[in-house]
DNA sequence: GCTGAGACTGACTAAGTGTTCAGTCAGTCG
DNA sequence: CGACTGACTGAACACTTAGTCAGTCTCAGC
């Protein structure tokens, strides 16, 4: 909207377009809305992406590009428990966050690709903080790391609850490392210690003792 | 859309509102849509409903008192890990999960309301279970009953990533209790053995813990 | 100078949206 | 019987939607 913007259209277009795909939903967001916070004519959105689908497919490149490259920044900052911690350190990192949320639940088989990247991801770093000894080995490592990255993927999915309950907001762009607390402390609280006694275990594992064919399941 | 219908035209529908609003979302989603589906009059709608938030805010009126009715339910049922298993056990829960599911992502302030409702529940079975030798103490007890909420419900709004990667579907009908197996066998081996080795506890809880630790570190 | 390409726009279209309204029909009550 | 109620409908309403189109502007290259 400012009179001068350096920045060509089409970039604002995107970066309108992820803010308002990530506030109200794709459905929720038309083209017209878009072009007025990008500060274009809704013509010229059309005539660069082709389509609502052609914006849409734009945005979810750009937000793959920009995961993608953070994959260094994470590899280099050692072991890693939330594989959207990096992401947070971003500058305006917010919108991008928002987008991200969404489109892991309602993008559907647009997301599929990004998140298979995640646990691919995932798998890495489990590996080695396995072999660094921060981790202990598991009976079915690759269904483990799955269901750590759904739960990481989905506590962000949820993260206007997580503000409501525990006043942690995942998608702050100036939040302190440890305002996360509430959040990581019981997380680490967990895998350390654990949840359940010893003895609980055998009786619930009972029911799930089926021949052992997920097992077979390997990269 | 069958001749003979015993239900009432509001009951179906909500009915038909529940599977269309979980399938394609709130502004997917048409009042004609729904009519068609109900095998009635658009016109019938906003006579039952008002408008299509009446009809909305009757959509969550429904799921709030079918989850309310298996409150007594899940109590009977022991201990419990996850707070969607008793739902899923319903007959034709799965368009009443597909919305829960969508609801609790872009539903906003409107899901409040369950999710507190679901937070307190869990609250109690985690004291019981305490209580019953099952789970062990936490230095925030409060925050972990949390954390447990939000990971359960995440993992019910990325149902489809769960189903693609571990072959687990929550919103199966008849799903055996063994088939959700890949997704609970490394949720409850997480949750005895934990997951990180004793040493990288105290290594990581130094950011969270101490704000003096933290102002070293900067300086 | 001129040409052509591409960014960019206002005006338009056809379809779809939620909502309004007048009115039909089957019952119920006095 | 007539008055009345509530489920139910078709047709219209005003509005928004994604997408089209003709045409303007700027600017590099000849």
């Amino acid at each position: 909207m400012s009179d001068t913007d350096s920045r060509g259209g089409a970039e604002r277009i995107i970066e309108a377009a992820i803010d308002l795909f990530g506030r109200h939903g794709v459905h929720g967001t038309s083209l017209r809305s878009v072009a007025q916070q990008a500060g274009v004519s809704q013509a010229l959105v059309v005539h660069h992406f082709g389509s609502k689908d052609g914006l849409l497919r734009a945005c979810d490149h750009h937000v793959a590009s920009v995961t993608r490259a953070n994959k260094e920044r994470t590899v280099a900052g050692g072991p890693q428990l939330d594989p959207f911690q990096t992401l947070r350190q971003l500058e305006k990192s917010q919108p991008l966050l928002r987008y991200l949320a969404r489109a892991l639940t309602e993008g559907g088989e647009r997301t599929r690709e990004l998140v298979d990247e995640f646990v691919a991801d995932a798998h890495d770093y489990m590996r080695l903080a396995e072999e660094a000894g921060f981790v202990k080995p598991s009976a079915t490592p690759h269904e483990r790391t799955i269901v750590l990255v759904i739960w990481s993927m989905g506590a962000l999915a949820m993260h206007s609850h997580v503000k409501r309950l525990l006043g942690v907001d995942f998608l702050a762009d100036d939040a302190p490392p440890e305002s996360l607390g509430p959040y990581l402390r019981p997380m680490l609280e967990l895998f350390t210690q654990g949840l359940m006694q010893e003895g609980a275990f055998d009786q619930m594992t009972e029911m799930f003792e089926v021949p052992e064919s997920i097992s077979e399941r390997e990269a």
